[in-house]
DNA sequence: CAGGATTTATAATCTAGATAATAAAAAGAA
DNA sequence: TTCTTTTTATTATCTAGATTATAAATCCTG
């Protein structure tokens, strides 16, 4: 298992020749890690003896490999170091439904951080890095840090946003504006500026963006193609480019993205 | 820093007779509220000088009236004391989604609570009595007493679940289903103990039915119609009786609910 | 209790998106 | 490269639920 991915992965050149994964020879720290700064993990007072016991352990998982599985207990909670994640949940007749897309910097679920556990399951999207805290102690540490509690809530706050923002997709948009505002805003989580002619490492199949949007994968192939041959959108290999901005606002529904 | 266990919270009746209060005239106070030990309300120890500050005044709201209204910046936060709300949101065309109900001792918005504006609109289902909360007093409070922390972030979750419920609902699940589901959780939320004859308050039109659930209000009148025909309900002014409770659960998809 | 307004019911027709089936590309793996 | 697996494309057909239209109940409110 090789970093793997395109151009945009190799960041931190950490030499990370072989490693044995499960948890970690290749363990870098949070010294050498893009997200030491970033987000909550800015919050964990590297190196300080104080709160050295939220200090995580890494972890490697190959693609497709699970991460956590629906009514699972947990020892541990995750931040994802590097490549991304799916959550979802499946119902009788087997059918899924994704209800998130995890990206560098984020909690493999909040949901677990509070739960004993959680309906869904976690899945390795690309190969995933991830740093694993203590849950006890990882709590206690939101409990007593104000910082760290009040990033925590607005992290809650920002996804039940996120949730409420895709009933809306799912309850009174339709499949074509589901898609084009799926692919603007996961142009703007890999650090799009709006402009044409952005891409960016884009792994995810058909059959994800169908059980993400509450279609079918032939219907995704539908619209997609449809956005390729109007020119709105490019795909090669892991990636896509956004080639028109304007119009694909414009399928997304114009205004109130 | 102040002390923890919940129960010991429930200190000093203060005699807070009739206080004029916002725009109610009957306003009783925290006194003889049916909701002051319950919820995020059982943590505001009451006629205690220490949090004088977020005893709230109450306002009276007629059916149909707005609480408030998307993109505002509200001075005030609500908990309903009486009567249902209604959370939505309205995009292109007029189109639109419900993104929930409230009932007594729920904020009306708990994403208001830590953000300046929210997107949705809220307004009164039925004629509706709140409690009007300072949001800086509310928001220290929360901030200050680790209980009331506690038992915020636990609401903040419990509405991500929720959503993320309503998420597969709409994603994933038929017509059919989505209805039965939705009747039985408002029956649940009602104090529903599982068996059949049950009834309550049911004061929703199939138009919000619809909103909610992604459908017509055509087709959730044929989904209601059917489910009377077959037996599982009855509804009379106003109230609805879960008449099977044991096919309707058959309906809502048995098992996942 | 009348008379207007809101809500529900029902039937006819339409359509967005589902299903099913198959082929063609890509992507890995040997 | 060749072989296998996974992913995407495409076409034909079907259907759950939308739309439109109208009538019948209910619900106010004076």
């Amino acid at each position: 298992m090789s970093p793997s991915a395109p151009e945009l992965r190799r960041t931190v050149p950490s030499a990370e020749s072989a490693k044995p994964g499960g948890n970690g020879s290749g363990w870098t720290g949070c010294n050498s890690c893009p997200l030491r700064d970033k987000g909550f993990c800015s919050l964990l007072r590297h190196g300080r003896a104080a709160a050295s016991e939220v200090e995580p352990r890494e972890s490697s998982v190959r693609a497709r490999q699970h991460i956590y599985r629906a009514k699972e207990q947990g020892r541990y909670i995750a931040i994802i170091r590097e490549g991304m994640t799916l959550r979802y949940l499946t119902i009788t007749d087997g059918r899924r439904q994704i209800l998130s897309i995890g990206m560098p910097g984020e909690f493999i679920s909040v949901t677990c951080v509070v739960r004993d556990t959680a309906p869904f399951s976690v899945q390795a999207l690309t190969p995933v890095r991830l740093c694993l805290f203590e849950k006890e102690a990882l709590q206690q540490f939101i409990r007593n840090d104000p910082d760290a509690l009040h990033c925590f809530l607005d992290i809650c706050v920002s996804e039940k946003e996120e949730s409420e923002s895709r009933i809306v997709d799912l309850g009174r948009r339709t499949s074509e504006e589901r898609i084009a505002r799926f692919l603007l805003q996961m142009a703007s989580r890999s650090g799009w500026n709006g402009e044409s002619g952005y891409s960016f490492h884009f792994p995810i199949r058909q059959q994800h963006i169908a059980d993400l949007l509450g279609l079918t994968q032939v219907h995704v192939s539908r619209v997609i193609s449809k956005f390729r041959r109007t020119g709105l959108i490019t795909i090669g290999s892991g990636t896509l480019k956004i080639a028109d901005a304007y119009a694909l606002r414009q399928a997304a529904g114009g205004r109130d993205i």
